[in-house]
DNA sequence: GTGAAAGCGCTAACAT
DNA sequence: ATGTTAGCGCTTTCAC
């Protein structure tokens, strides 16, 4: 079922039968009527191509999706981010393309985006410092917000963000506050700016109460599950064993939980494990009580305001860029206790 | 840059233009290989939209994922499966277009895909029995395939599934093998047809050796962390607790060894646990050992596989459907260990 | 308030 | 081997 074939039934032409669906002032509101129900009764759909070269919009946002070339990671908590942002795209009419892509190739498929036309906007994902990509899409032009900040100069173009220097600073300081001396640090790999941020709020936190990081319980690389049971079987089999552990995401938390079970040990008594990236939860008295409600929901938060954000500039074009900081959820519970030997 | 001031540059007829483009055989060869010098000087693309209006093809693949909404969880194995079809798309030029969905809206997104078509075709996920979708999509005549299975009539339509059977059957065998009578199974929502599968081999084995399936060690659930963690706490804290763990999921997982954790077991003297969906490793005298490489690799195969197939159908259509069933890659090493205390 | 006609950027018959 | 012309399904002047 198309135009044509709608305004043959009604009796109509194309332009008349097209104005009443689009909301057009100057038909009549009887016409419209009829108009809306014959549509509805015939499920008709405009075709998204034939709308988008006529208008020249395309109805459609981009994202770009990088797979690193060295481990073939998906990093899962796009899954949420795309949830968040998709719901946005549905509920006003707008398709959502993802380009999983190489991320050595990530430039080529920028330009090609902008070059076909084949979406109104973009979402940037994973920004590193001084990240290219902005510059680019500023030069073809291609309406865009980023998931993350690029550092310096973090005003000349839209970002939402999570306030990841606050959220570690505020959890270190509470590990401190529960006696913890020996925090361990598990990052990701620090050129990315979300990361760079959470070391900054970590250091910020024990610089603040007087206390020195200590660089054998700071670790920085791809967060992967070996990572963080490579890192906390070190740091625990060492002279000096941390006891308490600020993890950066949630699988490589997984892997920190490994190393503590493997090496005996015991979490809540030897060890309080705070982890990021995820929603836990934990039972008492047959009550599930949250331990750590950190930025799993944050960021489908997080992909719901970049969606509204790029459809606002789509929309509004000209407007000057805009910026938001999430606060995390981080919400410390059950597992975290006080440290059982505090220095 | 467009088809019209291109031939214009060029002093040919968008016609020739095109048809060089686009490797159409009459085109002198000497002519073809200017007007693609010309064209990628100008850093040309055809526009999609009206490249698809005209054909008639979009050359876009539709997911849909269906978000449950009552847990707004979005299964992170879909990551894995996107980016393994995300892979073979832009390697064939297609583009992914990506609906989240609430569950209950999911129907009607099928038919709006079809009805704008904006897609040549779309990917199934999480196939529950007698799904109503497939019969949706052959009615409208929009290509699928699905991953996973929907149960009977498993001939009459395209899929690509692991042998979720056999891979539970397999591991259930390697536990009996070693020596455990009490094997727990946690599973996913038996009305999904992967978990149905999977009970049925993991009933299988054990009938196979003569012991009955009990009934006090088999849970079906959706698959939160928590489940898993509760289902664990309460088997262990039972009269007769298992002594290893057939677990459908990754997270589930995360919950049963934090069960494990909190009642003060070792994983490995106590308890075995086995987890599905998804890559661990161990460390053993630093060398990174795999303890279950399951089905984390083998979804984001099945990715490619999927896209394969629907690429195909759409290329060749009015051909039988074609059915694949990958092995799951199930190495278990370390972590599991013979029963601590054989019945 | 409604309609006829042009055009978005491309491909595909149908010439030549 | 190249060009002319007519659409694909929609929106948008411009007339009435």
């Amino acid at each position: 079922m198309n135009l044509k074939e709608l305004s043959a039934i009604l009796g109509l032409s194309q332009t008349t039968v097209s104005r009443a669906l689009n909301d057009y002032p100057e038909v009549n509101e009887a016409t419209r009527q009829r108009v809306k129900a014959v549509a509805r009764k015939n499920n008709y759909r405009p075709n998204t191509r034939a709308k988008g070269l006529a208008t020249g919009r395309t109805l459609t946002i981009g994202h770009v999706i990088p797979v690193s070339t060295r481990h073939e990671i998906v990093n899962p908590i796009f899954a949420d981010f795309i949830a968040g942002a998709g719901e946005i795209y549905s509920r006003n009419d707008y398709d959502m393309l993802l380009s999983v892509v190489a991320d050595v190739d990530e430039e080529r498929v920028y330009r090609e985006l902008a070059s076909r036309r084949s979406v109104d906007g973009v979402i940037v994902h994973g920004p590193r410092e001084n990240d290219p990509r902005i510059a680019l899409l500023q030069e073809v032009g291609l309406p865009f917000v980023v998931h993350g900040r690029a550092g310096t100069g973090d005003s000349g173009y839209s970002w939402v963000d999570v306030n990841n220097r606050r959220a570690f600073e505020r959890a270190t300081n509470f590990l401190l506050d529960l006696g913890h001396r020996r925090v361990a640090l598990i990052n990701g790999v620090e050129t990315m700016h979300f990361a760079n941020r959470r070391r900054a709020g970590f250091v910020t936190a024990l610089e603040n109460r007087g206390l020195r990081p200590d660089p054998a319980l700071m670790r920085s690389e791809e967060m992967t599950e070996y990572f963080g049971f490579r890192a906390a079987h070190e740091m625990l089999s060492g002279p000096t064993p941390p006891s308490a552990f600020l993890i950066s995401s949630m699988i490589t938390a997984i892997g920190v939980r490994r190393a503590i079970g493997d090496l005996g040990l015991k979490l809540g008594r030897d060890v309080s494990a705070i982890i990021h990236d995820d929603e836990l939860s934990y039972l008492r008295n047959g009550e599930e009580v949250p331990i750590f409600t950190a930025t799993r929901s944050s960021v489908r938060h997080a992909g719901q305001l970049c969606a509204e954000m790029l459809l606002d500039i789509i929309r509004h074009p000209g407007q000057p860029p805009a910026q938001k900081l999430l606060e995390a959820d981080l919400t410390v519970g059950m597992s975290t206790g006080p440290a059982a030997t505090p220095d």
